[in-house]
Order: C-alpha cells, then structure tokens, then sequence
DNA sequence: TGTATCCGATACATTCATGCATCGAACTGA
DNA sequence: TCAGTTCGATGCATGAATGTATCGGATACA
C-alpha cells in the first residue's frame, strides 16, 4: 500500500518487477517455507536488491498475502473451467479426473497454500480470506451439483447440495495432506477420485 | 542427543527442565507458530535461560520433533481407547462421537500439527515419522471396522477395510482445515460425525 | 558432611536480517 | 533532446538471535 500509492500510476517497469518478485517468492517459500524465508533471500532469488523489495512491499507478510491471492486467483479460474465444462448429465467419474487434476498438479501450489493456512489460522483477518476463496470454491461445486440433480443421486446423510461440496473441499484437504507427506501425485489423485465417488455417488454396492 | 548424551544418566532436575521447555514451547508454539518462534521466547516462556535450553537440545528443530512425538503419543492413546471401548458390534454413531472428541479436543494440538506438518513436507526424514504416526492411527481404525465387519456394511467404492481407514483420516484432515479456520468446534465435530457416517454407513436413503 | 559431578545462568562474540536514507539511472511526456 | 519524476541499488546503523565458553550453585552419592 504505502509503496504503491505514489500516484495513480504503474509503470511497466514496476509491474515487472513486482511480478518477477512474486515469481521468485513462489519458488523460495515452496523450497524452504514461509517461516524460512528472509527478504533479502527473495530478492536475491528474484535478481533485485532489497531496494526493490520495499519500493513494491512494506514487508514479508504482505508480499506473502499477494502472492496467495494471486495464485489461489489462477487455481479457481481453472477449477472452474473444470466444472463448466461439459452438459447438465453429471459424469462423475470425468468431471471428478477434471477437477482433481486441476487441484492436485502442482505440489509447490500445496507446499504455499498450506503454510498460509497455518498463517491463517492464526490470524482471524487473514483466516477471512481464505474463508472466502473456499466458500467460492464451494459455490462453484454446488452449482454444478445441483444443475446434475435428478441426473444423480447424493447420499442424504450430507444434506443438501451444499453439504455435498462441503464434503468435496475437505475431501481435497484431507488427500492434500497425504500428498504433502508421500509425495505420490498418482496415488492421491487416483484416491481422491475413489473418495469423491464414494461420496457422490449412490454406493448401493457393499460387502 | 549431544547434550543428552553425557552419561546413561537422567537427573531429576534434568527432566523437569525438559518438560518444562516441551511445555511451554507447546504454548509458544501454538500461539505465534513455530516460524515466528526463537529459542529465548521458549526460555522465557519456561523461566530458564538459554544456557538450560542448549543443555537439553541442539536446536530448536529438534525441540520440535520431540515435541510432536511426545503429544502425538498421547492423542494416538486417547483414540486407542476410545475406539477400544465397547463390543464387536460397531455402534457408529456413538464410536464416531468418541473418536470425534479425542481428535477434534485441543485446537492448540491442531495448530502444532500442522506446523509440524508443513515441516515435515519439506523434508523426508521428518515425513517418515509422521507417516508412521498416521499409520498407526489408521491401522488402530482398521481393525476396529474389521472386528465390526458383518456387523455393519461398508460401502463398495472405498475398497477394503484399510481403504475405509484412509478415508476415515482423509475426513478427519479435511475437517481439521476447516476447524483451523473457523474455529468452530460445535459445527467441526458434527461435520466430522456426518463425514464419517456418509463414510462408513450404508447410505441407501437418497434424495 | 564432604566431594565429585551435573546442570543451568551469564557474558560475550558473531552473524544475520531489517529498515532507512541517499544516490544514480531509467523512463516519462513535451 | 531535456527536465521532472519514478524506480531500484547501495551503504549504513540498528536490533535481534545464535552459539559457545565459563562460572557458580545444586544434586547425588558415599
């Protein structure tokens, strides 16, 4: 804010820079962490003094703050190209390979996301954020859920429609977190996709 | 284990300044995050200086990992009684309610974990021993839905018994998330109780 | 009680990160 | 091309955290 708020304007020249030193911010809190990171490493990673750093951020925390909406920006955009992209018939199993593709493709996204959900949660006006950025994420499923209605069948035990998304989210946590530790990408996608069928779809098969 | 290492010997003094620092790392910890922590903020907290801190570890990365072990032992317990409780007959509801309680209790252990988690993602020696421990967990939950098994049907999607023990965690991560966040424990554990029976139960009623 | 050992407090040197203030260069628009 | 402005590099002062070496008191044991 206080950098940035010269004037109205924004150089080419800045954009760059600001973009360049987001890049490189990406790449060092994924290999390190949050927590590990100082500002001089960034900008060092990013080919700029520290000179650029506090002409474009007034510190770690608020560059950290961009950096997660920029990404977690792109991310909706493509989960949402996911979920648009084909007729009112819900095919489960294609649509839950879209998303879970989408979701799980790049384990440094994880690695970023997940320490700003410990920074989150201690932080209740940061926690409010990302509080959005899910409950969009949701939105987004349940629509698509309920355009399939009558198509298929939801398991009542969630509720409605709503708390069928729900469970997707934490169904996309809780592999997120077996991801992090194994780092076996196949395996998890190929898992969340046995979850969420497990959770979508009529399991009138049992043994 | 350098400064551990003088002799076979454990004082008594020795390991109440031990715990000492464990516990009041684990509020340090929980309050500000291990990224945002040094080792003169755990003394303080303790009411040692330094000096008794470097008697006891070599880092504060090692703190950590004693830290984790010692209170994952203690909820590893608590859910092994809770789950060991009652007959072969498996009374989910009541099950899920007991097992809800042992893991959704301390917010403070949530915060901590995954810290501990996002350490541990980052570096495999670490990893393996939260695996272990995530292991453990689900192993403890297979067999008690094996010993449930004829009783109660399980749904066909998930796969075997050890298949529903990866859900059962999956389910309890991605709640964990959500708790983090809203810290609404009420509504975590009642969307935890709801997860696990559209998990685990049969869910033939539709709509 | 005496003694040898252990433990933790203190002081110090060192390294590292931060934030600022200043300066030169690049870019802007006329 | 030229003046004005913006951007980022550099140097410096400061504060904080670390690790170690040493010292005095506590503890265990005979």
């Amino acid at each position: 804010m206080t950098a940035k708020a010269t004037g109205g304007r924004v150089t080419r020249r800045r954009a760059r820079t600001r973009a360049d030193l987001l890049d490189a911010a990406f790449a060092v809190f994924a290999a390190k962490g949050f927590g590990r990171v100082s500002i001089e490493e960034v900008c060092e990673a990013a080919g700029y003094s520290r000179g650029a750093f506090y002409s474009n951020f007034d510190s770690l925390d608020e560059l950290f703050f961009a950096l997660y909406e920029q990404r977690a920006g792109l991310i909706a955009e493509q989960v949402a190209a996911a979920l648009a992209s084909d007729g009112p018939g819900l095919d489960v199993p294609a649509a839950v390979d879209r998303v879970t593709e989408a979701l799980l493709l790049d384990r440094d996204w994880l690695l970023v996301k997940t320490d700003f959900l410990v920074h989150a949660a201690r932080d209740p006006k940061v926690a409010r954020t990302l509080l959005e950025h899910r409950a969009r994420l949701r939105r987004a499923i349940a629509d698509r859920l309920a355009r399939a209605r009558g198509h298929t069948a939801l398991p009542a035990v969630l509720g409605d429609v709503e708390g069928a998304a729900h469970a997707v989210v934490a169904a996309y946590d809780g592999v997120t977190v077996q991801l992090l530790l194994d780092r076996d990408v196949v395996r998890a996608r190929a898992w969340l996709g046995q979850l969420l069928t497990a959770l979508l779809t009529d399991g009138s098969t049992r043994h």
